[in-house]
This record gives C-alpha cells, sequence and structure tokens, in this order.
DNA sequence: GCCGTTTTCGGCCCGACTGTTTTCAGTCG
C-alpha cells in the first residue's frame, strides 16, 4: 500500500472516531496521515529501516498499526471500527454541510446509512422532521450530493491559474481593495488544489463582499461576512475571501498561505522566543496573558514577521515543515530556482510524430522565448496510433533537425521519446540510441503493471539502455488515473547510478515528478530536467509549471538541467 | 494517541459564518 492510500485510512479512521466521540484520538490519527501523505520517501522503506516512529505524529500505536498494513494489506482495528460504524461515512462526509455530529444524528434518528439514503430521505421530505435540520440545510445538502456526482475533488493547478489571475485583475482594476493576494495550496505551487484563497485589504469591506459575491461565474453564495465569503464557480471550484486590516496582511498571508504543519512550527518556534503568532499578528507575550493591542509587535508583512521570528523569508512552495524552518533560522535556505533561471526546454514534439508544428516552428519559438536550447522528442515506436518514428523515418527525421539546426541560433538536440515495454527493453538497439543527442523513455502501455515488476520493467530499462531521461516517470494525469505502483526509492538510485535524469514534465494534467517527488528524487542524489512534453507553440508556454515542481521540491540550479550551461548540459549528455 | 529547550503527565487552535434557534451547535479552514 502506498503513501496516500495509507494516510487516508488513518484519515477514515480519525472519521471513525470522531464520530464516537472519542476525544482527541481523532487528532492523532490526522496528524498522522498528514505527516505520511507529504512524506517523500516510501513508507515500506522507512517501515523496513524501523524508523516508522521517527515520523512526526507517528508514535508507538500507530506505527504498529501501519506495520499490520504494509505485512498483512489490512487493519484489522479498521474493519472493526467501520463494523462498529455501521455506514458510508467516506462518502457521506464529503457532503459539504455535513459533519460527525449530523452524519450521527441523521443514523440515529432516520437509519441513514449512505449518500443514497440521505438523498432519499431529503426528497421524502423526512429529514426537515429532525430538530436542528430545515429546508435551507436540505437544500445545501442537495447542491452538495450533486456536486459530488458531478465535479472532481480537485482541480489541476493549470486549470485554477487563469480564474486566479482574472480575479485578482478583476479587484485591483476595481480599486476596492488596497491589496489582494491568492494564498493557500494554490500559492504555495501545488499540483492541484482544494479551493482558492483570497487575502484582502480593503477600506470597504462590504464593497469587496459585494463584488466578490456577484463575480461573473459565481454558481452559488455559500457565506457571505464582514470579513469572510465563500462562493462556488460554475465549474464547482470554491473561493474564500478573507478581508483583514492592512496591519494584520502579513501574518494573515503567512496563515492562510500555510501549510497547516509550517504554521504550528512557526507558532512553537514563536512562543520559545516569548511571542504568540496568530493570522492577526505577532504578539509579544508579557507574563502568561497576551493582550493584543498592546503587545503587536508584526503583521505588516511576511517578511516582517519572519525577520522578528530570527529567520529569512521561507518562500511558499517549500513551506510544509520539512527542514524548511530549522533552514531559514540558520540562514541556509536552498537558492531556488526561478523562471529566468531556465536556459532551455527538453522533450517536445513535432509533425514527425504526433505534434501539430513543425520542427522549425518550434525552435524559432523556444529562441523568440529566449532560450538557448530546445530538444526534440518525437515519439518513436511501431506504428499505431501516434503516426510514431519508426528505423525507416528516422534518418529523415534526423536530417530535417540537421536543417533547423542552420537556421536557428540556438542550440538543437535531436532525441526521441520512446517506450519502456513491457519486459523492461526498448525497441530501438543501443548503438542506434546513441546516434541521438537525448533519449528520452518513458511508459504509454501496460501501466497497471503491479509493483515490483514495474520497478524491475523500469529499473532494467535504466541499467541497460543509454537513456538520458526517464519521462513522466509516474504516468498520473489528474482526473484520469493515478500514478503507477513504482518504487521510487529503488528508481531514483538505479537513475542516479546510470546518469539518468528524472523528468518534470509539465503537461498541465501531469506535473509529473511533482514537487514532493523531486524533494525526494534529490535527496536520492537524482538530477531532474524539466521537460515541457509540447505538442504545439502554446505547450512550450508550460514550463513554469515545472519551475514550481521544482521549486516545492527545493531545487537549486545545480539540480536541474535546463538551468546548466550549455557545455556542461552536452557534456553530462554523453553516454 | 502523540508530544515535550515551558511538561514523561497533562495538555491537545480557535475564530467566522450559517441555520435554526431564542442563545447556540455544527462546520469549516
Amino acid at each position: 500500500m502506498k503513501n496516500l492510500e495509507i494516510a487516508q485510512l488513518l484519515y477514515h479512521i480519525a472519521d471513525m472516531l470522531e464520530l464516537q466521540e472519542v476525544p482527541f484520538k481523532p487528532q492523532a490519527y490526522r496528524n498522522a496521515a498528514r505527516s505520511i501523505e507529504t512524506l517523500a520517501e516510501d513508507i515500506k522503506a522507512v517501515a523496513e529501516k524501523g524508523e516508522l516512529n521517527k515520523i512526526h505524529g507517528v508514535g508507538e500505536h500507530i506505527a504498529e498499526k501501519i506495520k499490520e498494513i504494509l505485512d498483512t494489506g489490512k487493519l484489522l482495528y479498521y474493519e472493526k471500527l467501520k463494523k462498529e460504524v455501521g455506514m458510508d461515512l467516506e462518502q457521506l462526509l464529503r457532503i459539504p454541510s455535513l459533519g460527525p455530529k449530523r452524519v450521527k444524528l441523521l443514523n440515529k434518528e432516520l437509519g441513514i446509512k449512505d449518500v443514497a439514503g440521505l438523498e432519499k430521505a431529503i426528497k421524502s421530505g423526512k429529514l426537515r422532521t429532525i430538530r436542528g435540520f430545515g429546508e435551507e440545510l436540505e437544500q445545501t445538502l442537495l447542491r452538495g450530493i450533486e456536486l459530488l456526482k458531478s465535479h472532481p475533488h480537485r482541480f489541476p493547478y493549470a486549470q485554477a491559474l487563469p480564474i486566479v489571475n482574472e480575479i485578482l485583475s478583476i479587484f485591483k482594476k476595481s480599486e476596492t481593495v488596497q491589496q489582494i493576494e491568492i494564498a493557500g495550496s494554490f500559492r504555495r505551487g501545488k499540483e492541484t488544489v482544494g479551493d482558492l484563497d483570497f487575502l484582502a485589504v480593503s477600506k470597504t469591506p462590504e464593497k469587496v463582499m459585494q463584488l466578490f459575491t456577484s463575480l461573473p461565474d459565481v454558481k452559488e453564495v455559500l457565506a457571505k461576512g464582514a470579513t469572510k465569503s465563500a462562493v462556488r464557480l460554475g465549474n464547482g471550484l470554491q473561493m474564500d475571501l478573507r478581508v483583514v486590516k492592512e496591519k494584520e496582511f502579513g501574518s494573515a498571508l503567512l496563515y492562510f498561505i500555510g501549510n497547516k504543519e509550517h504554521n504550528i512550527e512557526l507558532r512553537k518556534l514563536a512562543l520559545s522566543k516569548g511571542y504568540t503568532l496568530s493570522e492577526y499578528g505577532l504578539f509579544k507575550l508579557k507574563g502568561k496573558k497576551k493582550i493584543k493591542d498592546k503587545n503587536w509587535v508584526a503583521g505588516r508583512t511576511e517578511e516582517e514577521v519572519y525577520k522578528k521570528l530570527g529567520m529569512e523569508h521561507i518562500p511558499p512552495e517549500i513551506r510544509g515543515n520539512r527542514g524548511e524552518i530549522e533552514a531559514a533560522l540558520k540562514h541556509q535556505l536552498p537558492k531556488l530556482i526561478t523562471n529566468s533561471d531556465l536556459k532551455g526546454l527538453f522533450h517536445n514534439h513535432s509533425t514527425w510524430s504526433d505534434g501539430d508544428n513543425s520542427l522549425l516552428e518550434m525552435a524559432q519559438r523556444a529562441e523568440e522565448m529566449g532560450f538557448k536550447f530546445i530538444s526534440f522528442n518525437d515519439h518513436y515506436s511501431r506504428l499505431g496510433l501516434l503516426d510514431p518514428l519508426t528505423e525507416k523515418r528516422l534518418s529523415g527525421y534526423l536530417k530535417e533537425i540537421e536543417k533547423v539546426r542552420k537556421k536557428v541560433g540556438i542550440r538543437v538536440f535531436s532525441g526521441i521519446e520512446i517506450d519502456i515495454q513491457k519486459d523492461g527493453s526498448l525497441l530501438l538497439a543501443r548503438n542506434k540510441l546513441k546516434e541521438l543527442d537525448i533519449v528520452l523513455a518513458s511508459m504509454h502501455t501496460s501501466l497497471e503493471m503491479p509493483e515490483p515488476e514495474m520497478t524491475k520493467r523500469v529499473c532494467s530499462a535504466l541499467e541497460n539502455y543509454p537513456i538520458n531521461i526517464f519521462g513522466h516517470p509516474t504516468c498520473i494525469r489528474f482526473g484520469e488515473r493515478e500514478s503507477i505502483a513504482l518504487n521510487l526509492e529503488k528508481v531514483f538510485e538505479t537513475a542516479k547510478r546510470n546518469k539518468v535524469f528524472m523528468e518534470i514534465n509539465t503537461a498541465p494534467n501531469r506535473m509529473d515528478l511533482n514537487g514532493t517527488k523531486v524533494h525526494a528524487a534529490l535527496r536520492a542524489g537524482c538530477k531532474v530536467a524539466i521537460g515541457t512534453d509540447a505538442h504545439r507553440l502554446s505547450g512550450l508556454e508550460t514550463y513554469p509549471l515545472g519551475i514550481l515542481c521544482a521549486r516545492r521540491g527545493w531545487a537549486e540550479k545545480k539540480d536541474v538541467v535546463n538551468c546548466w550551461e550549455l557545455k556542461k548540459v552536452e557534456k553530462e549528455l554523453e553516454r
């Protein structure tokens, strides 16, 4: 079972315990789940080293349960709880405005066990017979059920990006706000977002809220208050807006950017230094009680707060309590890469396989964008849906690249994207592969293969063929399929040994590797290469998504091949 | 059930908003 699945299971335990009104344990299970969710390493590997209880929030008992899951594939305690609870809590709790207390009451009064039962109870008018349930709540729940049926839980970053930009621009033009910024997981550059959090400073909050709740695409107003409002857009995405005082903007931004673990650590650190930190500011503690207004010391900007705590400003992308606070205290934060550090783009397609633009058009655009190199990796495979390169067409392709080289002022790398087949072999022999500047290997078929076969397949390819880049390593596609069953630790180790770069594929529905996995790859000693996987000119523009993943993975220039000088790139590509 | 340069026992975030109440419980972030 993978990290995410184990985290999910712990979350479910927390929910069930909460339903049973067990005190404090739910929070403990959630803390553990959250740590595991963001763990860079494969939890199996951690368990094998006997270091489960080194994970923050995992103690003796939860460690034992994790071991049981890893060993047997299930957890008796979980099965027992599920039997006791006797309903589809997981689905029911996904419905907005429905929490453990209400679910319990519904179960007790009407015997509701699942979403279908709830829907039936509402439609038959039974729900409103229960104390505390009225017409409004009925409608809210019904809408929630509809939403569950029709929309994804999380939205890809790239899908949220234009929405964020539009809203920021509307508010800036409206002059109702002095400041407005996006916070939340979007600001941290997470590859998918559950909702959007905006934070503003305004002298006329009621006007801001009015504008916010009447934005063009708002389908539903979930809440509207003096300092906080929430709306849902037509596509199901929820957006929150909070208005704070100018004096609080920095501390509020810090609070609402998160993540939660980062905030908790910061608050603890503040306490140890004689302060207390909240979204309203950093306050000096006098004795044991704080008297807010008089003791305010910082909060206008994030920098101010971090500085008072004796730290460097921490970029949002790495806020996750994964060592960034210690590093910032020692003034040893990594110098994260930025868009302007990128000197070239890997993994691009042309009309030679399934792309829409010619090699020349793509190369010229890359040059216009200011890049120093581009690499083409058109699909190489047997004839199939993709209209791929074949052994016959390969020489024509290479000749064409040669022509393009004479027409542009940037380095054009020749290359292919080739499938790692089921048995770990490639369709081209080693000596043929060596004729290309860059061989990118990836998988498109037999993705259901289980571990450890899948890991073996990949490692064997990386081991036995002159591959430069392992493309979209986890094969995730948002809303379509999860990551494949791969032991990344082993893959990273093999990649490092064979000088294979791990790709950060910036196709908007992939972002693969994601930030957490980049972090793990770098710690394992791998280097990463940002590949746009562009099939047309516009695809070249997706590279900032890769920068985000890299930044979330703590990447500095030395870690990302695209940031190296051309000479060094060429040298490191030799196989 | 977890954690600890304030504690190995005694704490565990809390404020805003909503709907259904008639002073507040439940949810959310």
